[in-house]
DNA sequence: CCCGATATCCTGCTTTCCGATATATCCTGG
DNA sequence: CCAGGATATATCGGAAAGCAGGATATCGGG
């Protein structure tokens, strides 16, 4: 899994969320590291659709302007859950070796 | 920093190896769970050496075949630091969402 | 004697990223 | 009254990246 789509299941976890609420959401997740570019994200809700990890709300008309809602599907909250312990042990192993390294020059 | 340059990367922290040994490393490593293309691999040291965060350490010629081991360079390190630091963050914040998610269903 | 392991590297296909652009509405400030 | 920023979705095209496959070559075991 790539980490923008990585990011819009973790956004989508609490409720449905329509493609600009989801970019502000992971700016705010993210407290401002991470901007969501447009032009990824529509490429990665198809993706993600595809693979039906998340699946389309609902759309409302608000004011003229359309709202289209996405939400994890029960396959996306496991998906989501597995690749956050695959990536916890990627900065596992990575953090234990660099300890490692700092121990033998302070021995 | 994409997942296939962290692994290298951290398949290096605790000394040079040369490209077929950071593949076996990478998958000792990971437990078996990631296996790093060739294919890949000489495409994401080139970018690694480019952006001086492993250099060329040194070239053995071993029974006839040639081993070229890299290094991690300083920059590598600390690169690696943050980069582990980065992702700890996105799963800390797709857990502690999954958590609230399901503590509701509880409450 | 062939095959698997060891070892590097290239080519080309596919996927993904993302800047740019288009379209459209609403609100605020000047 | 109008310019511009925020809100909102969508597409295009170039660039970057991943990776399967194959070329090349040695060594050891069955």
């Amino acid at each position: 899994m790539t980490e923008p789509a990585f990011l819009v299941l973790t956004a989508l976890v609490d409720r449905p969320r329509h493609g600009y609420g989801i970019v502000q959401e992971v700016e705010k997740l993210s407290e401002g590291r991470m901007r969501l570019k447009v032009g990824t994200l529509y490429g990665v809700l198809d993706r993600l659709a595809a693979d039906e990890l998340v699946s389309l709300d609902r759309e409302e008309v608000l004011q003229g302007r359309l709202r289209r809602y996405y939400r994890l599907t029960e396959h996306g909250v496991r998906a989501l859950d597995a690749e956050a312990a695959r990536l916890a042990e990627n900065v596992r192993s990575a953090r234990d070796r660099l300890r490692d390294r700092h121990a033998e020059g302070t021995a």
